[in-house]
DNA sequence: TCTTATCGGTTTGTCCGACAAAGCTAGATT
DNA sequence: AATCTAGCTTTGTCGGACAAACCGATAAGA
């Protein structure tokens, strides 16, 4: 082999690929805006000297990774990656890889916790007045499992939103939606589950209101504990979450 | 609208996107494991009864979503999402949403601290094992920013795996992969850097070796902030990512 | 005047057929 | 038996086609 070799590296991707990571760079360094339209297929076509099918199969791929999306009258268009849209993606490959919920439990602990402790920090009147209407609205659907459930994974999403930290946002949600179909079940079975788990919301937007971290991180843990408690009624911690998903069919809708 | 609606929603998705949520429906439920073959183009079209193009934006689409790879010789296999490319996506969906280094601070304190908790307790020996080697290699490596900066991003990646929590190894991976940048520009400006960092390294892994769960915690606080003094000598904290990326360039290789 | 209906022109979603390149298979050759 | 070769398969790409939905603007009606 020579010292210096005469020829670099081909780049031999699939055209797709190319169509795909092209658009991808201009959005990546904001030469596209979020927004912004991409063009019709048809422009795509003639600016990158390709076949239709071929753009398509490169949209195709940037639809899917959540970097443009069609807007109402299906024309394409850059945008931000929703976060729960990511979010689905891993938690999907969460369940694939039988991640127990005694992993669940660890990980949720540490990131409510941290997201409790940043909203305690910083959260605005407008995010203290979303968690008081959430309340307001949990408080009603004490009867409702399914409701209530949904509400309660409401009030977590509100709360790392609080905390203004977006790395901190997107990083338990992938956790935090294999927990919510199991808080409906847990609700459904556990008397006083639903009352319980008011009164730690309850507490919680109350200390983030008083500014007080302690209270607030003990009531973290407190209401995590409780959904433990009456998940290990239910099933058990260290079946993976795919398996105890299986077994309580109907919790899987979308 | 009567009690009882006499239809049923309609079900409006194209057909591309059917084939991929029923590709993915016989993944997700395990019907197809993982590795296992997917079968032709070909066999799709016959399956489906669509044409060819159409299974193959269904297939990108799967093929994105880190559901589906092509194996050597490029047939249709099912697979393990593998969490570092969905974190890949994640970091670039950060830097699209502007994030600053003081979340990707806040959040990565939080999230480092809890992997090495859990590998203070249950790291196994080949844990150890491979940290070991990894230290080891860095040792070797001080003087050489680029090639300490991907170990150290391999010694955290290997302490969550240590920690055995799936759910925070794919949690803590999107923060660290924009991490990373930073860190060879740190060590390379920062006189001492590397030693530091190995030092740190070197710590960690010891608690790790003996269980000792107050110095491993009190040793990751210190390397990351050992990071946030090195990274406020050459930007700001409160700059976005990828503002601070777009600066120093030649740090987004991939 | 304001609303509604209509009618081309675009654009997307889907289909059909085709072909070169690369991989695989199995029979032919040494 | 090991190797080579020719044929078959599969993927990646291309060209063209068409129905349905959508857009815009104009014409008709209240």
């Amino acid at each position: 082999m020579p010292a210096t070799p005469l020829f670099r590296r081909l780049d031999v991707a699939p055209a797709y690929q190319k169509v795909a990571d092209a658009i991808e760079r201009e959005i990546i360094n904001g030469r596209i805006k979020p927004g912004e339209p991409i063009g019709t297929e048809q422009q795509l076509v003639e600016q990158f000297g390709v076949n239709r099918s071929t753009v398509r199969e490169g949209i195709r791929v940037l639809e899917e990774g959540g970097l443009i999306r069609r807007d109402s009258s299906r024309r394409l268009q850059a945008c931000l990656p929703r976060y729960n849209k990511l979010a689905t993606r891993l938690s999907r490959a969460l369940i694939l890889h039988e991640v127990t919920f005694r992993e669940l439990f660890e990980a949720s602990m540490t990131l409510e916790v941290a997201s409790v402790e940043g909203a305690v920090e910083r959260a605005t009147a407008e995010n203290i007045a979303e968690l008081s209407d959430n309340l307001a609205r949990s408080a009603q659907a004490v009867g409702n499992p399914a409701d209530l459930a949904e509400l309660d994974q409401e009030f977590h999403v509100l709360m790392a939103k609080a905390s203004q930290n977006r790395v901190l946002q997107l990083a338990r949600e992938p956790a935090a939606q294999l927990f919510f179909p199991t808080t409906e079940m847990i609700v459904a079975g556990v008397p006083e589950g639903g009352a319980r788990l008011v009164e730690a919301h309850r507490h919680l937007l109350d200390a983030i209101k008083r500014r007080d971290k302690e209270a607030g991180v003990a009531w973290t843990r407190r209401h995590l504990q409780d959904w433990r408690r009456g998940f290990e009624k239910i099933a058990s911690l260290d079946r993976s979450v795919e398996h105890t998903y299986m077994e309580h069919a109907g919790a899987t809708r979308q």
